[in-house]
DNA sequence: ATATTATTGATTTTGATTTTCATTTTCAAT
DNA sequence: ATTGAAAATGAAAATCAAAATCAATAATAT
């Protein structure tokens, strides 16, 4: 379904339609969590061990090219894509403990948005929300085993 | 003032204070804009021509990690630091064309993330909205001299 | 003043990302 | 099926911000 809409886009912009492409695309949409470029690369070796990092990191940029995968990078600024899949708005919360992300839809944010982009005569073409803190797992153990110890957790 | 509270925290730590400390905090805060370690060091040259690379670096940090300054990251994916100031929370629109960053504050949010936060059983100890769009001036001119030129600007 | 300890700043290293380039593959037109 | 032009691949190297190293220097407590 999906595959479909990349061969049309790498026909439409003259590009050629490659096995690797087609075998990355298949695992990446299958997927429906965060993939970094290392992952991908990695789960991909498994079945093509000829592979090389810059194919599944180039065609990552072209699935964002094609509007298949977005682009995302939290704290640890590692480049992190994710199927555009339903095409879904969704934001996330990222536990800075564990290092886990918790996706959610949000509702009334559009309206918020409106409100302060008409205020500046801005027009808003895409908006990201992250949370930072404490899962419920880590909540309980909040002092033990932490990865982003800092000294005073910037809060603002 | 907020020297005061950098002076105390190095105390209360074992650092030490220094000229550079001194100068570079006075310069940052005195700047109510966002500062790249780059920019802000070539500010310091003038002033102090013998200061280190390494030494701006690390002073921000040391300013983040006493609550004085928050780093930020927007699509260049460049560290920027900006003052906590008087300590208010806000958010951030980033025009997509000339690369204008608008701050604004947002009254409503909270409550949205108090909603999503409690239903995952998550702890949130801060956040980040980002819009990103175009602003007033370049709404107007909008075909002409884009920068971040993609294919399909990702829209999710 | 001195000893102790942290800081500085030049430099190097790291590590993710991006580019390069010789070779291979795709695909449209024979 | 074959060919030729254009694009893709993959190994390796380049990039570049960020982080670490370390000898020389400066700040603090005694």
């Amino acid at each position: 379904m999906h595959e479909m809409d990349l061969k049309k886009y790498l026909k439409k912009k003259g590009f050629k339609v490659t096995t690797q492409r087609e075998k990355i695309v298949e695992r990446f949409l299958k997927r429906d969590r965060h993939f970094s470029v290392e992952e991908l690369y990695k789960e991909m070796k498994r079945t093509m061990p000829g592979i090389g990092f810059a194919t599944v990191y180039r065609t990552l940029q072209l699935l964002v090219a094609a509007g298949l995968a977005t682009e995302r990078r939290f704290k640890d600024n590692i480049a992190r894509f994710e199927p555009s899949h339903m095409n879904r708005h969704h934001d996330h919360m990222i536990c800075l403990n564990c290092g886990r992300i918790i996706e959610f839809e949000n509702h009334k944010i559009e309206k918020l948005q409106n409100d302060v982009a008409e205020k500046h005569n801005f027009y808003t073409v895409s908006y990201k929300l992250e949370l930072y803190g404490y899962c419920e797992e880590c909540k309980k153990k909040r002092l033990i085993g932490r990865k982003n110890e800092r000294d005073g957790l910037n809060t603002s």
